[in-house]
DNA sequence: CTAGGGTTAG
């Protein structure tokens, strides 16, 4: 940090202290570059048990910063311990060391840290008290930037993003140092329209973005399957001197096979091409994103040539590696060939984990061997490892399916024993399994149980009782679910309002269903195609072909693609009945002036 | 401080 930038800074943030000081307390008259004012330090206050003039004790403070500049921590610390630790921040900013060294000293992190985590004091009297507190060498920012650290470190995301725009009203200058740790806790927490907001902002008040910044933010417009943003970005970076990494390529790579349509691994395939061209060569983790891509993808022989192309290029699978391949095999019900896999990594060093087990698990199950993959359970704590939550979902939901309901309970019980918290995922499967054989009571009685361990209901659980309720021709009372889930701060999906459209078309009332149709878009839900095929459905089992027709031809005015159940529909339901609806005019005739380039829409 | 693997509803 210059002396000519932090002037500048010290200037600017005296403005804003000055009439932020005046709108608050006009009287004050505090000399915004002496004296700490004692006032706003209150919110140390559990620390501050006195007020005496220790922070205008000139030995103390030139002894602070002798230590401070030499580094002397361990010193220091018994200085920390014979005064308070909020003297002791007091003494810091009034000795005149280097901003950088103060930044990288514990104390004041540590002071933060507790002061966030009492959740005692809001964002705004926090800024408050920083910006009264002299500023002669251009500390405040950086208090700032680890202020927001503190809040991303102790997982309060928003309160980080909070005090990132109020740094703005205030004209702090923050840094990388606490941006991109925060942008990347907006990205994990799945929160990427924020994160794209503070990357703007960074932008605008010119705080300078480097490479992981760039990564960051790629990796979230990645998650959100925003890819062309994500390649545009890619290109922003050249104009802040920085170009793309192997982490770079990594996650654009993933994002396309993850996020990806249609011939995405031909996508995949052509950002490999481009990285090497660029002289970025791809790593071990670029093998296993291509691999779990191609697996995933259903092409199981081309994830295998990657794994032997890998070894070519003398890079070393891992447990993440063949994961994934047992896992694609798995899915493949190539059961034998996954196993041999497993004998292949023993052999190459390579200890399998819990996720292998998982992968296993669930491919016995998928093959109906559910005897084999309890056997495989048992083997995983005899392995010195713990199943988790997974193992047993896996499990649970294998017994379920087929109707093995003591078993599935059992396992449930095995888990508290174990240790393991069954999650909502468990209950889900264990509620759905109950509703499948129409015992509501043991629902039932999982839904208490859910409610004394504090596991809440979510959006899939009241899918589960809707749908059960819709079926069994109770559609009425699963309307009052619908409304509840308003109550549990849930938003109903596509799912919930489509069988419900379903349950009344079953019952017969069309009239009901329609209005369920009109409810659901009032919500805020568009209907999609299996709105309107369960509309359809509905109309040609009560022979009201014409009308079918018309839903038929208003679903493909709003551009719906139909699907194959709607083919289905259409053949059994109408044709069969002697009716020639006009869907292929419509849709040679309409579809191509319903194309819109997909770059308009996303501005 | 940035990239990779396992389950679940419909």
């Amino acid at each position: 940090m210059n002396v000519q930038s932090c002037f500048q800074s010290l200037k600017r943030a005296n403005r804003c202290q000055k009439t932020l000081i005046s709108t608050i307390d006009p009287s004050s008259g505090v000399s915004l570059l002496g004296n700490v004012p004692e006032t706003p330090l209150r919110f140390f206050s559990s620390l501050d048990s006195s007020h005496t003039s220790f922070i205008s004790d000139g030995y103390h403070i030139s002894r602070v910063s002798e230590l401070v500049s030499k580094q002397h921590w361990s010193e220091l610390k018994t200085i920390v311990r014979e005064t308070n630790p909020n003297r002791f921040l007091q003494l810091l900013f009034e000795s005149e060391v280097d901003a950088e060294i103060v930044l990288r000293y514990g104390e004041i992190r540590a002071q933060l840290h507790a002061l966030v985590k009492s959740e005692r004091h809001s964002n705004s009297s926090i800024f408050h008290t920083i910006s009264v507190w002299s500023d002669r060498f251009c500390s405040n920012s950086i208090i700032v930037d680890m202020l927001i650290l503190a809040y991303v470190k102790n997982s309060k995301t928003d309160s980080a993003f909070e005090a990132f725009e109020r740094a703005g009203d205030y004209r702090f200058k923050l840094s990388v140092l606490s941006c991109n740790p925060m942008l990347n806790a907006l990205v994990k927490e799945g929160k990427i329209g924020i994160a794209e907001t503070a990357y703007k902002e960074m932008i605008r008040r010119r705080i300078a973005p480097n490479l992981i910044t760039f990564n960051t933010v790629i990796n979230g417009l990645c998650k959100a399957g925003k890819l062309q943003k994500a390649g545009d970005l890619v290109e922003d970076m050249k104009a802040w001197g920085c170009s793309p990494s192997v982490i770079t390529y990594n996650t654009l790579i993933d994002g396309h096979c993850k996020m990806g349509r249609v011939g995405k691994m031909y996508k995949a395939d052509v950002l490999l091409k481009e990285m090497v061209s660029k002289n970025i060569f791809p790593n071990e983790i670029t093998f296993n994103i291509l691999i779990d891509g191609y697996c995933k993808d259903e092409n199981v022989s081309a994830a295998m040539k990657l794994f032997e192309e890998m070894q070519r290029q003398d890079l070393k699978p891992n447990v993440v590696t063949y994961n994934s391949l047992i896992n694609g095999l798995c899915n493949q019900g190539r059961l034998d060939e996954a196993l041999s896999l497993q004998d292949g990594m023993l052999g190459s060093n390579v200890k399998p984990n819990v996720v292998t087990y998982n992968a296993l698990v669930n491919g016995f199950s998928k093959k109906g061997m559910l005897k084999e993959a309890r056997v495989l359970l048992d083997d995983i704590a005899k392995q010195n490892m713990a199943p988790n939550v997974i193992t047993f979902n896996t499990l649970i939901d294998a017994y379920c399916k087929v109707g093995k309901m003591g078993e599935a309970i059992a396992l449930r019980g095995l888990m508290f024993d174990r240790e393991v918290c069954p999650d909502i995922s468990t209950y889900n499967c264990l509620i759905a399994g109950f509703c499948r054989e129409g015992n509501m009571e043991g629902a039932s009685n999982l839904l208490n149980e859910m409610g004394d361990k504090g596991v809440r209901a979510d959006l899939v659980t009241y899918n589960i009782l809707v749908g059960a309720l819709c079926r069994d021709g109770e559609s009425r009372k699963a309307v009052r679910l619908l409304n509840e889930m308003f109550e549990m701060g849930l938003s109903p999906s596509h799912v919930t309002y489509n069988t419900l459209v379903d349950g009344f078309c079953r019952e017969g009332n069309l009239k009901a269903a329609l209005n369920m149709r009109m409810r659901m878009e009032k919500e805020g839900r568009r209907a999609n195609v299996v709105t309107y095929n369960v509309l359809i459905r509905g109309l040609c089992l009560k022979g009201k072909l014409e009308e079918a027709n018309g839903l038929l031809n208003e679903m493909l005015e709003k551009g719906l693609i139909p699907n194959r159940i709607t083919y289905e529909i259409v053949r059994e339901e109408m044709m069969e009945k002697g009716f020639v609806p006009d869907i292929d005019g419509h849709l040679c005739s309409k579809k191509p002036h319903q194309r819109v380039p997909l770059q308009a829409l996303e501005f």
